[in-house]
DNA sequence: CTGAAAGCGCTTACAG
DNA sequence: CTGAAAGCGCTTACAG
């Protein structure tokens, strides 16, 4: 089963590669080609199997039919079912995507890119982490189609795709201020991603407008690397130095994760006198021993909306710098 | 910023483009070119921001540094923890992953699996699902590099790598005899994948081996694509039919989440009188209301025995029909 | 309506 | 030790 190219075609039908190649690429109408001709080659190329050379298009057009996707890390559920989603509408215009994991981490995220753009893939979606601001401002030099997810950075112009991070944030709190919760902690990350700013300033806003006064020995921040470690360490000081909290809420799901594990090894579950709530949670929440509010993030829609962005771009139809903003869903516990 | 092409150094330096490539591919000394020339090209080549164009080496070489991942859903988190170890291991070889998803449908994978190939990707790494024997057939016969991974053909020889699924599901299954339980029901899927056959049957020896005797009633196989509400139908007939159930055991994780949802949905939860046990969990099984022991498949192990298949056969290194098996974790609750 | 030819940016057999 | 040349399989401006 040999490679059969263009030129095979060409020369058992006795017409040129140009033709082959127009008829192939469904050009015949618009350059005029003989139907009769046009037919041939078709009936020719199914005949003997051809398909034409993926490398050797892309090449020649520089379009490669794939997409490069960049995130935190593909095993964590939020990414990989951003993922999906992605893979599911970018599969709608033939496209597929290849990807990669940053862990936060701006000199992988940065080698990615790289990489990605070597590969000469059409585009680019990407959850970048802190330091990726030079890359952006590269790719925008460069006028390299790409669109930010879940974070962006307000002083660089970028097209992305956000959750209401500020809004959903505040109705959580707002939620555990409304049923009655006096002292409620935050457990955030201590990295400066957009979107957990917002959410602490979600946190403050709630906090504000009913008349509350930020305690800052409430509010831990945790770092990415050593979170389980730090987790803890916060659940302790919070529990420790405040006996008085009554509410705790977790900027995303894994901090809840580790949260309600370390309330569960400690045996502290009277949610009468704790009551938790996270910002984002899984599908098991329901089914735990502890009951939680938390948010739903659209992750599809996430997906849906980045790849529109995306393929808009490649298509040259998008202006650049289009910032969406997606609402949060919830499911709250009084 | 335009392109640096291998001529523009050789123009600019009055040498072959044969030269430049040979340098720039680090066969100087092999070609054994003049040491002098080559640190010319070298330090010309940086000077000029060199890097040869991915897809027209590609092109000529056969060879695209990437693999394509198929499996059953990117977005389950199994499936996404090996992805992520795949990622890792062969970035080590400076090899990225495209991914796609099945569904468990033989169609969608023999898509992709043929789009992976026309992308010129050096090799796949394949869950293949129950009907891609004539892809697995095909594959072998264009000795395209593959490995299969958590699921084979027993009558097609492939490489392959395996979790235990037999020996887990039997220690769990014996287990819970051990400890006491006297109907022990099984909920898996109705589809012929060889890995839930596998767990079937370590069921059945377990049984067995303890002088059980199969109770048929006991066993219900629900399907992939309906899976919510067959898994409630099962755990509906299973618990009115035959109320002396004191154990079920779910072949994966996925069909352990909706049970216990029903369970707790339908204020099931006397674990003295119940008892649950699956193949495989989630990281928040410990948290929650309903203990269950579970076995915890060696994902990362599974990743990194897959890529050691694909870059032996890329290079040329392995024989074919390897098939390897990796021992379960388990976490057994009396 | 159709074709000869150039070119994308590499690699490599061949020649000297 | 080095180079001229062919070729990978396409696409497309140009010419008629």
């Amino acid at each position: 089963m040999k490679k059969v190219s263009l030129s095979d075609i060409s020369k058992e039908l006795g017409v040129s590669k140009t033709l082959v190649s127009f008829v192939m690429n469904g050009r015949a109408k618009e350059k005029r080609i003989n139907d009769e001709v046009a037919k041939k080659v078709l009936a020719k190329a199914k005949e003997l199997g051809y398909k034409a050379d993926y490398l050797a298009r892309a090449m020649r057009t520089g379009k490669s039919q794939t997409i490069g996707l960049v995130m935190a890390d593909i095993s964590n559920p939020f990414f990989s079912k951003l993922a999906r989603s992605i893979e599911n509408e970018i599969a709608k215009f033939g496209y597929n995507v290849i990807f990669g994991s940053s862990d936060e981490d701006h000199i992988k995220s940065g080698k990615l890119i790289e990489v990605f753009k070597d590969k000469k893939v059409d585009g680019l979606i990407i959850c970048p982490t802190v330091g990726d601001k030079n890359h952006i401002k590269k790719l925008n030099k460069e006028k390299y189609p790409y669109v930010l997810v879940d974070r962006y950075f307000k002083e660089i112009p970028s097209n992305n795709v956000m959750v209401d991070n500020y809004g959903g944030s505040f109705e959580i709190v707002d939620n555990q201020i409304k049923s009655g919760r006096k002292k409620i902690a935050f457990i955030n990350f201590n990295v400066e991603l957009i979107n957990m700013m917002d959410r602490f300033h979600g946190y403050l806003e709630a906090l504000k407008v009913n008349g509350y006064e930020l305690d800052n020995t409430l509010v831990k921040n945790v770092s990415f690397k050593d979170i389980e470690k730090e987790t803890y360490e916060a659940m302790e000081e919070l529990l420790n130095v405040n006996p008085k909290i009554d509410s705790i809420y977790f900027a995303n799901n894994r901090l809840a994760f580790l949260g309600i594990k370390y309330l569960i090894e400690n045996n502290i579950n009277d949610l009468k006198k704790l009551q938790l709530s996270s910002f984002d949670g899984f599908d098991f929440m329901p089914l735990m021993q502890m009951h939680i509010s938390y948010g739903i993030q659209p992750i599809e829609q996430l997906g849906i909306s980045a790849v529109d962005s995306i393929m808009k771009q490649i298509n040259n139809k998008e202006e650049s710098s289009k910032h969406a903003m997606l609402p949060m869903d919830l499911s709250l516990i009084n």
